[in-house]
DNA sequence: GTAGGCCTTCCCATTACTGGAAGGTCAAGC
DNA sequence: GCTTGACCTTCCAGTAATGGGAAGGCCTAC
């Protein structure tokens, strides 16, 4: 299978499946001709990394998920912490998002929004909010 | 004042004022030696980006920022859209994280964690779940 | 004069791609 | 057989916003 049709068929970018092809994510045979050949097994480990991907895994996350993916000896326990710590990651910059929605929301209510020059939200940048 | 001292006061490193030098945020003046020397003014521009990068503004608003900051006759509309436009960012960001943590806990929850090697995280990346 | 703590510039690395140039390959149509 | 256009290839460079570190100049104290 050409890569084109594995970009269909993952949902991912050619070029994204060459950079993991780069970073040995993948590895697929190639033809006499040079061009990428794709197994089924590859499909299948694009497929698993575009859907790790979506969830915000590193790609480091993600090649520790793939290499348990295929370790048919893993614990559950080793992808639970991956996912847990990820989970973490997430909940700070949540917190984080959530922190400066606060401060910034409450500004641009206060900002009339006008064509007068008096803004909170500079005094605020400014320090002398 | 040097750029270590103005570090201590900004609270930015160093080698981020340097590179706010260098992309034209801010032009100190320079002394004899060929070290930077920083006027009040300078430090008043880098707490404002300070500031605004805290609260999540990319360079370019921070730039669109301070240039409404040194204008008096600016027009408080013209700031409030671009910090509204940033909320708007932020509250997508947000969402995408929030959508990604609601699957990914689900998972975790559903995962026993154990030394047994299934795994319904693994199942779902692979497109099982 | 020398030790150390500043300062300078310069280049490389990061994350996860994305764009584009230059060129080889393949299948269809004439 | 030739052209056209859609594929494919590699390589180089750029993104956002720094951070690390090398090599070297300057300044103050002892």
């Amino acid at each position: 299978m050409n890569i084109g049709e594995v970009a269909e068929q993952s949902g991912l970018p050619a070029k994204t499946i060459r950079y993991y092809e780069e970073i040995g994510l993948v590895r697929p045979a190639r033809g006499e001709n040079g061009y990428r050949a794709f197994a089924a097994v590859d499909v299948h480990k694009l497929v698993f990394l575009a859907r790790a991907r979506s969830l915000g895994f590193t790609i480091e996350d993600c090649r520790a998920l793939l290499a348990l993916y295929e370790d048919r000896g893993r614990a559950s326990a080793d992808v639970k912490r991956v996912a847990q710590e990820h989970l973490g990651s997430i909940e700070r910059k949540v917190a984080e998002l959530q922190a400066m929605h606060a401060t910034l929301s409450d500004l641009v209510t206060r900002c009339h929004g006008d064509d007068r020059p008096d803004c909170p939200i500079l005094e605020d940048l400014a320090g002398r909010g």
